[in-house]
DNA sequence: CAGGGTATTGAACGCCGCTCAATATTGTGC
DNA sequence: GCACAATATTGAGCGGCGTTCAATACCCTG
């Protein structure tokens, strides 16, 4: 045995995280396992459930990493396009509109540009569906652009937030498309029209 | 060893998929296992590797009734509402809304009622993306009747399509959301206001 | 009734998640 | 400087998984 006290529980928290992106990134969920982990950070099994629950714990705090990507990604893009249409121009329903085209865009691109990750989202599946309170709390923050772009729209909150949840599984239900290749036919454009389509055509529904 | 002959190749392939049917209604994707079916059937795995190619065929095979289950479940639905509504509504708008309605709020209630086996349609990813194509067949056989109620909009074939492939994209985005529930909030009304949301505005943006 | 053909078996292989007694390493008190 | 308590780390072991294939038990033909 060796290396006693070389890294602290939290050093070999990040390092097996990282490991577990890193084998994600690779192989996709099905790849990742706790002897692959173990193996990759030059420590064994047990000392993995020294630091986490089970392969569960780890997976879901991996998932919590990926929202945070998410997030940032997001924000990123934003900022971006905003930088590109002038300043303060986020008032009006036609802004409106290209700021949700902008995050439904964006989320299919980190999709595209993660899909292991972004897969393992949901590929992960909670059986007994209860999702810790900080990953609700990381999701809400994703959930909350969408409701922030919404918001000049002029609903009430719990009318945007509605909004938001029927507009963002709806941009999901095509990412999904996307990424499952269950479209033959689609290249990146047409999933740029289904979205578009699909966020003009609904706001526009709203609005008349 | 016993029974030879007592059961054809077919024979076994039909009790194999029922028990697998019933282990997943019972225990969800995760719960099936080669040798759970093989004492299920009171066969060996061996046996079950003369029917089926390996588990990921099976699977399939179960994916593929369940697609051909969802699809008279939605055919029914579809009958029973044209039966209350009165003969032959199907040509203006508004009748081509409610259709839209009812197959979205059938497919919803045909994921709540079956949930497992629903769940495994997603929940198995084909990892070289390469259905074969008696599954793409059922597939398509289920999105056409989408793009059937939607035929009345007088749009294009190919625009009857794409607007097919968005919406049901769509519903099924906030299918899963409702079945994950990632909703605190909503019961199944929640649910159908969400839907009924996406289907009026989006075809309201359509027409107008 | 012998023998070929085949349906069926089940042990074996290399994985998996997870546990826990055994052990190696360290810091402390003398 | 040393013994000892405390603890970080190990890794064999358990039961389960998908898959393979030589061995076997059965049936049919001649």
């Amino acid at each position: 045995m060796a290396r006693r006290g070389e890294h602290s529980r939290e050093e070999i928290r990040q390092m097996a995280l990282d490991a577990a992106e890193a084998i994600v990134a690779r192989e996709g969920y099905p790849g990742l396992s706790t002897r692959r982990i173990a193996a990759a950070i030059r420590y064994t099994v047990g000392t993995l459930y020294l630091v986490f629950e089970n392969l569960d714990d780890l997976t879901l705090q991996v998932n919590g990493r990926t929202l945070d990507a998410l997030y940032d990604w997001l924000r990123t893009h934003q900022d971006a396009a905003a930088a590109g249409a002038g300043i303060a121009v986020g008032q009006d329903v036609a802004a409106c509109q290209e700021a949700i085209l902008t995050l439904a865009n964006a989320y299919i691109a980190y999709a595209e540009a993660e899909t292991p990750r972004w897969s393992m989202l949901f590929e992960y599946v909670v059986q007994e569906n209860e999702q810790p309170e900080w990953y609700l709390h990381k999701l809400g923050q994703v959930f909350g652009l969408v409701e922030a772009a919404l918001r000049p729209l002029g609903a009430g909150d719990l009318e945007t937030q509605r909004i938001a949840r029927v507009l963002w599984a709806s941009v999901h239900g095509i990412c999904l498309l996307k990424i499952r290749q269950r479209m033959v036919l689609a290249g990146n454009q047409e999933t740029e029209a289904m979205t578009r389509m699909l966020v003009t055509n609904f706001l526009r529904g709203l609005r008349g």
